[in-house]
DNA sequence: GTCGTGACTCGAT
DNA sequence: AATCGAGCCACGA
């Protein structure tokens, strides 16, 4: 029985929590690593959201910051753009400081679906 | 190996 | 309201 030095399950358990949001949601990237038991490393679900395949399965659009607005970045390569249009597409509303109202929108996950601390 | 960078966040100015 | 600094950690140069 070996031990993984590199725990592998590290960005699993991101994209775990991503799956989750449902449709017309979003959640932000503290908010999902304290759902994945990595509080105060939101930088590494950015991380990980980078990785991800932009036709993947994981909803990646439905992550954004604490500000309710999406993290623009040259390295996206546009990526950010067909976020906003796939939002918008769910029926997610931009003010026009292209921001989303979180009180509105931001998910709120059952408290009874994990065993979870708050 | 070190160093800078970044799809981040929070509290203090 | 805007800016700053610190904490965070994987990755590439």
């Amino acid at each position: 029985m070996k031990i993984e030095p590199t725990p592998v399950s590290t960005y699993s358990s991101i994209y775990q929590i991503v799956r989750q949001i449902p449709h017309g949601k979003v959640a932000t990237y503290g908010q999902v690593a304290d759902l994945a038991s990595l509080y105060g490393k939101a930088r590494l679900v950015g991380y990980a959201l980078y990785r991800v395949d932009i036709l993947s399965d994981i909803p990646w659009h439905r992550v954004i910051n604490a500000q309710g607005e999406i993290s623009q970045s040259p390295a996206r390569y546009g990526a950010d753009a067909l976020q906003r249009s796939r939002l918008e597409q769910e029926g997610i509303e931009f003010s026009p400081e292209e921001k989303v109202n979180l009180r509105k929108y931001l998910w709120r996950p059952s408290l009874n679906s994990e065993d979870r601390e708050i």
